[in-house]
RNA sequence: GGCGGCAUAGCCAAGUGGUAAGGCAAGGGUCUGCAAAACCCUCAUCCCCCGGUUCGAAUCCGGGUGCCGCCUCCA
């Protein structure tokens, strides 16, 4: 069966459109990465994450992608930074660029193919700042240049704003004209300040404004026209709309042939800024919950949609991981080492691959993937425990199926990339140290209730599971002896 | 004021014309010395409200209500 055509919303059309790569079996995607002035927070790791499984699924269906996400290391904010911190600011970029990769490969992102630097990029900047003052898209004033909005025709389109409106709209904000020509146009290059990192140009010393990086960074690494270009909905205007204004107006052609925005993360209903004083740290979060399970969380939301970060969300995101490992790790004990010979297989495993294709084509619905998801680990665990047939050879090679098929859909999400017995020891340890566990005094009891269960003395193993239950410790009785795990929530009883 | 989005069970969340995926929680059951895990069953006659189109709408159209985002740095 042909695998299901892959349809992406795209912002500029408002409506879902069919995937056609500009080269067969190619695409080449943007992400708009971080300006590098603090640590990455939560929402940015939600963009991320959703772009990062989009590249994951696009390559697991055979695409070579080229994905390129930048930095933004040259900027406002991080001269402010720099000076509130009395640091170079070039230097303070570099640190947060370090900050920022390690905490991703934390949360399991891919780097991406290429990640640029706006300090790397300056001659291209310049460049392509000289082509639209060439064409007449943008003029020099004083030691700044600026895109002059109004000679662009294509100007909002994607924001499907109206520029008087914007202008009108301004309200109380300040509408400061400077040297420019219209309100609204927008600085391509900004003359140097004092303590300010500045380069040369033919317009004197100075540096990059916003946008125009993306401008250039996307034209050197994918060319002047590419498949796909990602970001957070907040960039849509007036980010990604300033960037289609000076890439189209230099290049004459068209940017990218679709945009891809994904929704905001929120704190319970509550916006998430710096002025509330409620940012929360990837960091900071990954000391709170474990990382496949922040990425599942993650997950259970389309990527379009809003998304409200709660304790309950996420403990059940980590329930919901517990329940995927421990299957998997039973899987694993089941077949390890074992032949089952060839032969026909019990029922249709492929088919939860298909579900979960066909749900991440149509416009990477990522709950609906999650659902094929359940039904493949009922099968597995109906399978290990209350098997349909009794066939075992027939049940061992469905199980090694399933569990191929586990494997494809966790490149696919990117889930699952641990080993199910470490991920399982790694969160109980993590639980363990957060709730203050004493080990020794489980594993103590977990002796002497042993000793107890031995000589038939159910009363008092019984009190020793109580015990240990009030420490937040439950019990398991299994074959292969008696083993235990933390519960994440307090004991009702 | 301009532009856009969202409203589906106790909670989270898919579904955008053909009669409500999935998860969490809850209740019952199988298994177990007891548990846990797993599995099975139950859990929205209905998808914010009012009209309309249609053989048929949560899904389309009109109106209303509520919430949110962007328009200023922001993923």
């Amino acid at each position: 069966m042909a695998p299901p055509d892959i349809r992406i919303f795209n912002t500029m059309q408002q409506t879902k459109v069919p995937l056609v790569p500009l080269n067969p079996g190619k695409l080449g995607i943007y992400v708009c990465g971080p300006t590098v002035y603090s640590w990455v927070h939560i929402g940015n790791a939600r963009t991320f994450t959703s772009f990062d499984t989009i590249v994951r699924y696009l390559r697991f269906r055979g695409f070579e992608v080229r994905y390129v996400r930048n930095y933004t290391d040259v900027d406002d904010k991080i001269i402010k930074a720099a000076n509130e911190a009395k640091e170079d600011p070039i230097a303070l970029a570099a640190h947060f660029i370090r900050e920022f990769e390690a905490d991703t490969k934390a949360l399991h992102l891919l780097p991406p193919d290429v990640s640029p630097k706006v300090s790397d990029t300056i001659p291209e900047i310049v460049a392509i700042i000289e082509k639209l003052i060439a064409r007449g898209a943008a003029y020099a004033a004083g030691g700044d240049v600026y895109f002059e909005v109004r000679k662009y025709p294509g100007y909002l389109k994607l924001s499907k704003k109206n520029l008087d409106d914007l202008v009108s709209g301004a309200g109380e904000r300040e509408l400061v004209l400077d040297s420019k020509k219209d309100p609204m146009d927008f600085a391509l290059w900004k003359a140097a300040k004092p303590g300010e990192p500045s380069w040369d140009s033919p317009w004197g010393k100075g540096r990059p404004g916003w946008h125009i990086e993306c401008s250039a960074m996307s034209a050197k690494y994918l060319g002047e026209t590419f498949d796909l270009h990602g970001g957070g909905l907040d960039l849509i205007f007036p980010h990604h709309e300033n960037e289609i204004a000076q890439s189209e107006a230099a290049s004459g052609k068209t940017l990218c042939n679709c945009w891809m925005h994904g929704g905001f993360l929120d704190l319970e209903g509550a916006k998430m800024s710096k002025s509330l004083g409620n940012v929360v740290r990837l960091r900071d979060a990954l000391q709170q919950v474990d990382a496949e399970a922040l990425r599942f969380f993650f997950l259970t939301t389309h990527y379009r949609q809003a998304l409200s970060f709660s304790d309950k969300q996420l403990a059940d995101a980590e329930t919901r991981m517990e329940y995927f490992y421990e299957t998997l790790r039973k899987v694993d004990e089941r077949v390890e080492g074992k032949d089952f010979g060839q032969g026909a297989l019990h029922g249709d495993p492929e088919r939860f691959l298909r579900e979960l294709d066909e749900a991440m084509a149509d416009d990477f619905n990522f709950p609906g993937a999650l659902g094929a998801l359940s039904g493949l680990f009922n099968e597995l665990n109906q399978l290990t425990d209350k098997p349909p047939v009794k066939d075992k050879a027939m049940v061992g090679r469905t199980l090694l199926a399933l569990r191929d098929i586990a494997k494809k859909a966790s490149l696919a999400l990117g889930l699952f990339e641990d080993k199910p017995s470490d991920w399982l020891l790694r969160r109980r340890d993590r639980q363990v140290a957060r709730l203050g566990i004493d080990v020794a005094k489980v594993d103590a009891g977990i002796a002497a209730r042993q000793e107890a269960r031995v000589a038939k003395n159910f009363q008092e193993a019984d009190r020793i599971r109580a015990e240990l239950k009030a420490m937040r410790v439950e019990i398991m009785d299994t074959p292969a002896g008696t083993s235990w795990k933390v519960l994440s929530e307090l004991p009702t009883t």
